[in-house]
DNA sequence: AGGTTAGATAACCAAGTGGTTAGGTACGAG
DNA sequence: CTCGTACCTAACCACTTGGTTATCTAACCT
């Protein structure tokens, strides 16, 4: 799978963008992470693992625990392929598009 | 499923993507937008409902045909959500963040 | 050494996904 | 009316996903 792909499919659960949004405040254990949701540890296991393998987190070793970190590089990718699509959000942009459109195909 | 993880599982498709793309140009029926994959019809309206369900296509209707349009406004939350990570893309901005949060730690 | 805690793995299950083939509907052309 | 075209639905298949419980390892603390 591409990383595109990748990174979209792992953004597409909530449970895993919450656990990125908390993240953002800094590092934290696998137990921290689990406690806002009252879902298993194995469940948040799998969840860390597809976000470990969309290259959205890294995961270290201190003793018993191990830490999970934010790498938000893959989240690049994605604003600007979305970007891509921005004079698509707007009515007045499509319209416009519309007639550009059409401009183009009476010119031929 | 909320609006963003639908988005997000509907992006989470190359094929489904191209599609995206190639509405870029303009309205197409749906045997145009299979034309460039060597999948079958049925595997394409598939697709086309994924993307229709996430809102961002609309699907009209022309004699036998069932012209496909781009609607981008789902994009606008991506790209949103997206934003709100900038500040993380960069090692630079990580190591920053960092430092801020120490601080904000040593305060209290 | 024994107990507790953090976390991963294995095995399982229900539901969803991406694909197929077969068959049905709706429309235009001859 | 019949034929071909565009498209959909239905049924099926292999695989994935998001969850579970049970079990295991690794590290810390008495």
């Amino acid at each position: 799978m591409d990383q595109l792909s990748a990174t979209f499919a792992a953004l597409a659960d909530p449970t895993r963008r919450a656990i990125l949004a908390r993240l953002t405040d800094g590092p934290a254990t696998v137990k921290e992470l689990s406690e806002p949701f009252d879902i298993s540890g194995p469940a948040i296991s799998k969840h860390l693992r597809v976000l470990e393998k969309a290259g959205l987190i890294t995961r270290g070793r201190e003793a018993q625990w191990r830490p999970c970190q934010l790498d938000a590089t893959p989240l690049k990718e994605v604003a600007v392929w979305a970007e891509n699509y921005r004079r698509f959000w707007d009515a007045s942009y499509t319209r416009l598009d519309a007639l550009l459109t059409e401009m183009k195909e009476t010119e031929q």
